[in-house]
DNA sequence: ACTTTGAGCTTACAACTGTACGCCAATTTA
DNA sequence: TAAATTGGCGTACAGTTGTAAGCTCAAAGT
């Protein structure tokens, strides 16, 4: 089973490659096969014995990407069950995982208004995940209808996402008050809907 | 004076035919200076008669965006002095505007997190302007605190401008849809804002 | 032990990129 | 009218890209 072990590696080391070369200034768009390929220790040729193209490895990478999240959705469960604060420790969280995971956040947020279709749905797919496990959990606690949580859900989640994208670009020094901001709107707008839902149930 | 005429037309003719050239599988990165200038009507090497760089380009093309955002803003106010309401008028003249001008509006997102630290800059600019702009009318209509009114603007066109991205990968028909839901939101979020603002003065 | 498989390599090619250089011709300036 | 400026052109070059074709050779299958 060498064989197939040898094959598994130098994946993961496209893959590593691939990620490695993404930055603030380089995006998957502006990754050449070539790149990668030499980054990888391999030949330009030989990366067509694992991937197709590199929309293959693009998909790949953003799948990864969608893992990670959900690993990051469930360190903050634990961490509510914990600490009590739901809102101020989701949005800490998140801003930890976007400070530690840079390149792996931005990837998300670059190909979701990305040139392809493919990956724009992909990303999409990979955060409607993320929205409805948050809707799920704001459903349990509100007793509100599924729509509302839902609707809910997803707007806390552009919000923080929001955030995450603005601290890519701020100096960590910032984030306190980043994450301090965005607190202050998602509980607006769970204040909101809480009160103003029961007049407008639909 | 034909002389700087015939310049400034060329220009134009360069920058309408970059405009042309983006599309949904087409982002202003993966365009080239030959195909902008086979389109635009002029050898490769004119091109830099008028722009240093395709970097200068873009930026300009920024520029003309935000111009355009501007425009956007005043055709809101207008219609909202006629027809009252405020949420729902400003929410649907935007989902006029990014179905109408959607390479525009694709532009600024995608560029919002693009490879180019300056662009990001300029896009960031663009809707920073916007987001005073409704803050300031905002302040007016409620006399909330400064801060509170940035802050509520800052949310309502991020998730305004988050239905825009989905709009341009939904089938028109599903338009009214996506701006009840968005309306819905912003509802949320600024009786939250106002409620809960008293409680929580910073 | 013999054959098959397949990961990886080298070489090769055609397409495309940005841009340096120098010329032309028409407008503008002196 | 003579000189200077300048928008536009053609040519040319070096670099990069994706990928096709065919080889090698060690592991896996028989």
């Amino acid at each position: 089973m060498t064989r197939a072990e040898q094959k598994e590696r130098t994946r993961q080391a496209i893959i590593n490659a691939a990620f490695s070369q993404l930055s603030a200034e380089k995006g998957f768009a502006s990754l050449s096969l070539r790149e990668v390929a030499r980054e990888a220790g391999i030949a330009p040729t030989s990366f067509y014995r694992h991937f197709a193209d590199m929309d293959e490895l693009g998909l790949t990478l953003v799948d990864e990407a969608g893992l990670m999240l959900r690993q990051l959705m469930r360190q903050a469960r634990l961490r509510i069950e914990k600490h009590g604060s739901v809102i101020s420790t989701s949005v800490e969280t998140f801003m930890e995982f976007v400070a530690e995971n840079s390149n792996v956040f931005r990837l998300l947020l670059r190909e979701r208004s990305g040139t392809s279709a493919a990956f724009r749905g992909a990303v999409a797919r990979e955060i409607q995940h993320f929205c409805a496990e948050l809707a799920h959990y704001l459903r349990k606690q509100t007793q509100c209808p599924l729509e509302h949580a839902q609707l809910q859900a997803e707007a806390m989640v552009t919000l923080v996402f929001h955030t995450g994208a603005d601290a890519l670009d701020a100096p960590r020094e910032l984030y306190p008050q980043l994450t301090k901001r965005t607190i202050t709107q998602l509980r607006w707008l769970a204040h909101g809907a809480a009160s103003y839902g029961r007049k407008q149930p639909d």
